[in-house]
DNA sequence: AGAATAGTGTCTCTGAGACAATATCAA
DNA sequence: TTGATATTGTCTCAGAGACACTATTCT
């Protein structure tokens, strides 16, 4: 028997919305093993730190991301003996899924400015960098059902936004058209998921009533894709 | 910056249903670190293994469970750096919930008999390990949420069961009562889930049709806790 | 006024849950 | 027959979805 040695790299899924579209960061690679090709954002743990830090500190060097405002989630690992065939060393991913707003300093925060945030059908074409296209549709699997059961949509926003503004997370993730008006009284018959604030916000239209996140987690009963 | 370097180890929440009562498999530990304590079964990936494979390896090793009839998947990973103190190397865990009918080779399977089920109420109680007391509880919230919307209760049965059966696999691993007529249109509702097999069981009052699980895995819609 | 967006009313249909009623066996 | 378990019937209520309608702004 042999024992395994193996490193530990913290791979990110990072989702935000642009432009009403959902978008993926992807880097392309400075480190020799797989030089110049497109991957997800992510590196090695360092001595002392958790997984979940080492995805924080990587958001930060390579997507100019801050902490707050971004919500992170542990997604899967991955530790195929031949999922990195770089190294003689075992690579073991453990891969996380965040989700962003996106907010102005997002997209300038970063000095080198590695990471580009690339439409997820994009994406999926592009070829990545070991497994990491299997990540990534996990990740957009994972996505796409949390928002049934839970307010995640919420993180794709700003502080305040609107009715219109949460549906379209719902219709950019889903890649689905959703009733205004059954998707309204949905949200607001669950308690916590969004709190009115008074404030207005005036547009084309009629005003809409500007809301923030609420209390609550879960959905109960979900919202059905 | 120091690059992390880890041992891999893949440690399993087993649960299966005796008696009526959910049991989860705890280990008494033979190795020098936290030698005699209570702990989940597991080990060490060797080379060449992915995390997957190893956890079939020491549930047939130290559990006496075969693969067939066990339904295996990733749980979360867990790699926080005072996880383990008892090695100067980090350990990483990546857990992984298993679901067994208890069937009578089970039990005198493996040749030491080195696990020993548990009920779960008892297993939380008991000081476990490591972080293997967190590991469990994910690993039973994890159950109980995916009876909802798969059909994972199967696994914990035979081949061939009745509905009271697989009704009983809900209310153990739910701790409710759930309503039998309900419960029985619900399923049969469900395409896929549960396939007649023409036959009967006799038992103490009317005799039961006997079903086989269908080709269906996810529920929809699901059934509510 | 007309276009655009926000939000309400209302109807229908599905499914969950409570619970009564019937079916078929063992003792 | 009685008791136990299985299965079907029936009623009510909540919520999803379709869609007509009203509200409030901009151009």
């Amino acid at each position: 028997m042999t024992r395994l040695t193996a490193w530990i790299a913290a791979d990110i899924v990072a989702l935000t919305l642009r432009g009403g579209e959902l978008h993926v960061a992807l880097v392309r690679r400075k480190a020799a093993a797989a030089h110049g090709q497109w991957a997800l954002p992510g590196g090695f743990l360092l001595d002392g730190e958790s997984a979940e830090q080492a995805a924080y500190r990587e958001l930060a060097e390579e997507v100019g991301l801050r902490g707050d405002g971004v919500r992170l989630e542990q997604l899967a690992t991955y530790a195929a003996p031949d999922r990195d065939t770089e190294h003689r060393t075992r690579v073991v991913s453990v891969a996380h899924l965040a989700l962003a707003a996106n907010l102005p300093e997002t997209v300038a925060g970063t000095d080198a400015d590695e990471a580009h945030w690339v439409p997820v059908a994009e994406a999926l074409e592009r070829p990545l960098a070991f497994d990491h296209a299997t990540i990534l549709r996990d990740g957009l699997e994972r996505a796409r059902a949390k928002l049934e059961y839970a307010t995640t949509a919420t993180a794709f926003l700003p502080p305040e936004f609107t009715m219109s503004e949460l549906r379209g997370v719902y219709e950019a993730v889903w890649g689905v058209r959703l009733d205004p008006a059954n998707f309204n009284r949905k949200v607001i018959g669950t308690p916590g998921f969004v709190v009115e604030t008074g404030q207005q916000r005036r547009g084309r239209g009629r005003p809409a009533s500007v809301y923030r996140a609420g209390d609550a987690t879960r959905l109960n009963p979900p919202i059905t894709r």
